[in-house]
DNA sequence: TAGATTGTTAATCGATTAACAATC
DNA sequence: TAGATTGTTAATCGATTAACAATC
């Protein structure tokens, strides 16, 4: 009945292998890069490449979704840009709520590259009476009390989580209770949400864990 | 010359597999998880079904660095986890300098879960004159003017970069030159580094376009 | 047209899962 | 001892890469 965000290597999304959609926000980083030169054009070959990865992986990617190529021209930056923005539903006006007015929340209220893409942060939330009432940039923090209040007149699409990880449940359980479609969890801890909510964890030390075992290899050569 | 930080699925890793790799810090924070809750023994079964994994997979990964079970009875709780912290390099003290001390700054800055795990961050630099001198927590922000000399005195492992985008290069280039070994990116650019340097990019905006994908299906499907 | 490059099928390679002998 | 569960080899499955006909 619940599930959780760690499936990294399962195989399927809407018969589309995981590991094809991983790499669509890459594709979409590294396109926006060509875009923001004012390129025009790029073959399968360039762009994989630039990438370090195979120009058959691209196209088999690709191919998932549609035909966006031309034989003997390659790609439209501009044109398979916006295949991909559309792909993963960019630029639609997503909103979001966060909860937790710390300094990562405080970040992420005010990540340009959000609104770059289409997110609208419409509230920002916290318990602490020192921070309630305290505008950061464009957004007033509101008591997490009228959290449920708020949802019920403004639908929600997205629930961030930047609370201590002590409450971080019982946030959740609040946001999915007052009907928001998914949720970005910061907090180091493994929710537990019901099957229909979408679910991304943002796992802050996992990265660092990573670089941590990397350089313990490097130590361990020398 | 120059390598990226998005081999995501690339194969090798000191003969271990990168798939495995990425797992570590996911059995490291169930273990964890067991800990906390004083459980002493756990089968491969048991914490495969906690994670959605199967037993299988767990066994084989952990076979790549030993053995660490005992047959008919499971893995000891706080032996395995402490095998994984050795693996991933854990609680060795490593330090970290900070660049830019903004929101997000100065959200890791203050990161408990990092001295959880042996991470030490000995400074924070910024280079806008309103934030030198000011002190958040523990840390005082210094003039990043100052970076290179600081570093000469006091050497660092890993450089973390949460500057602007603009900037980004040219702050990792300094860190290159001041002699860190890795460097963990928040920036969202590519960033281009000596081969011999450990690159993690932390794909804040990655995640976001994920979870906005598999809302844009969920929502496609109604 | 000739050259280039796509989209896609087929081949390879690696990762996941199953099975089981070893053994606590 | 009998039952359970590991560590590891073998089988399966899926993802990556190669190849090439279609075609701009």
């Amino acid at each position: 009945m619940e599930h959780r965000s760690d499936d990294h290597h399962k195989h399927d999304l809407n018969g589309i292998p995981h590991s094809t959609i991983r790499r669509l926000p890459v594709y979409h980083r590294y396109l926006s890069d060509l875009n923001r030169k004012e390129v025009e054009r790029v073959s399968s070959r360039e762009l994989a490449a630039k990438m370090g990865i195979n120009p058959s992986q691209l196209r088999q990617d690709l191919g998932h979704f549609g035909s966006f190529g031309q034989q003997g021209y390659g790609y439209r930056v501009v044109e398979l840009l916006g295949e991909i923005d559309r792909i993963l539903g960019l630029n639609q006006g997503t909103t979001m709520v966060i909860i937790g007015a710390g300094h990562l929340g405080m970040a992420l209220a005010n990540y340009e590259h959000f609104t770059e893409y289409g997110f609208r942060v419409a509230a920002v939330f916290d318990n602490d009476p020192q921070k309630i009432g305290r505008t950061v940039d464009a957004h007033t923090v509101q008591n997490v009390a009228e959290l449920g209040e708020f949802l019920a007149k403004t639908p929600v699409a997205i629930g961030v989580i930047t609370t201590p990880t002590e409450v971080a449940q019982s946030i959740a359980d609040r946001l999915v209770e007052a009907g928001v479609k998914a949720i970005w969890n910061f907090a180091p801890v493994n929710l537990k949400v019901p099957e229909r909510i979408i679910l991304e964890h943002m796992h802050i030390s996992e990265s660092l864990f990573l670089l941590s075992y990397k350089l313990q290899q490097n130590n361990a050569a020398d």
